[in-house]
DNA sequence: GTACCGGTTGAAGTCGACTTTAAGTCAAGG
DNA sequence: CCTTGACTTAAAGTCGACTTCAACCGGTAC
């Protein structure tokens, strides 16, 4: 397979996998003139790292699972951990979704005047007042970036609204009835 | 309030500060010198978009709708879609939170001769494979980032795992009644 | 045998939200 | 009056995962 053919199987740009391969997530099995020769396993490589990628793991977390030989070697631990992370995240989601949902509909022409979103607010501006800064120079990785937006900024919020809120309801089509 | 306190009070460091007034986030009510001088309901502002930003809002989004007055001008539209959003991201971080459980406590040595991985994996090399490929130059915005990973890579995954996955179970509080 | 299409390379650019740096300003304290 | 140190600025750098670019190579169809 040449690496157009890859591309279109696996939906990822050529570029993307040049990209993977100096990187040493895949590796092509030959050239054909200068041409990259790819074997037919590295879709499931790619799976592999689009699944990674997915969770919210780096290229390089990745590339420390697949190294050495084809299969996975799973940190166990790192999995572990950042399932406990997407969990985290889930809750904190679920309030902002809620919050949202909640802004979205609220009455009050000014959410300044809206009790709820004011304890909302309430809390996020006590919460970040005085409390540890950021340690300034914190690298900000990529599956960080995934989680910034929350971590520091509403740590408590989550929780609190998440008490008085119905909790995980997937009302995928219709809203509440 | 000169800006250091103002990064004390709320945890959002002094270059922030100034990026937010270049943006047009925030305003200084005058100057001392060359020192910026705050108004204390900054505080309440920079509430609001930190609020924004955990919420998925770009910077831009954000000051769309802090535009012209102090008070939030909420494009209700916007927060209602960014709602669902979070509403699919919820569904798809469960879906992986519990693939990621399974994988950290699997019994199998290696995840490929897991049939339950094996699966996660298939439907997602099944699913990418000549389907839609991205429109390449897209601009992937700041939100876009806090989504993207999951974009286009597992769009089906998570609603496959989820329904042989108990749903989002809370685990902290009490459950629905 | 040669035009052409589709690959190749390394380097540079992109995106957003900042941080860092270098060079300068200035109010307050001694 | 002068030092100090916290501020000011514009510009450049950072992070990750790619994409885009410019310049080039070479198998295949004609």
């Amino acid at each position: 397979m040449d690496i157009s053919e890859v591309a279109e199987r696996t939906g990822v740009s050529p570029s993307a996998l040049r990209y993977y391969e100096k990187r040493g997530l895949i590796t092509s099995v030959g050239r054909s003139g200068a041409r990259r020769i790819f074997a037919p396993d590295v879709q499931e490589r790619l799976a592999l790292i689009a699944l990674g990628q997915s969770a919210g793991l780096s290229l390089d977390e990745i590339a420390q699972m697949l190294l050495s030989d084809g299969r996975p070697r799973v940190d166990r631990a790192l999995l572990s951990r950042r399932a406990d992370e997407l969990d985290a995240r889930i809750h904190q989601l679920t309030a902002m979704r809620d919050g949202l949902r909640h802004a979205a509909d609220c009455s009050a022409e000014d959410h300044m005047e809206c009790p709820k979103f004011l304890r909302l607010l309430g809390i996020e501006a006590s919460r970040r007042a005085g409390q540890r800064r950021q340690p300034r120079n914190l690298p900000v990785s990529q599956n960080e970036g995934l989680r910034r937006s929350l971590d520091g900024v509403l740590p408590m919020l989550a929780d609190s609204v998440v008490e008085d809120v119905p909790d995980y309801a997937p009302q995928k089509g219709a809203n509440s009835p």
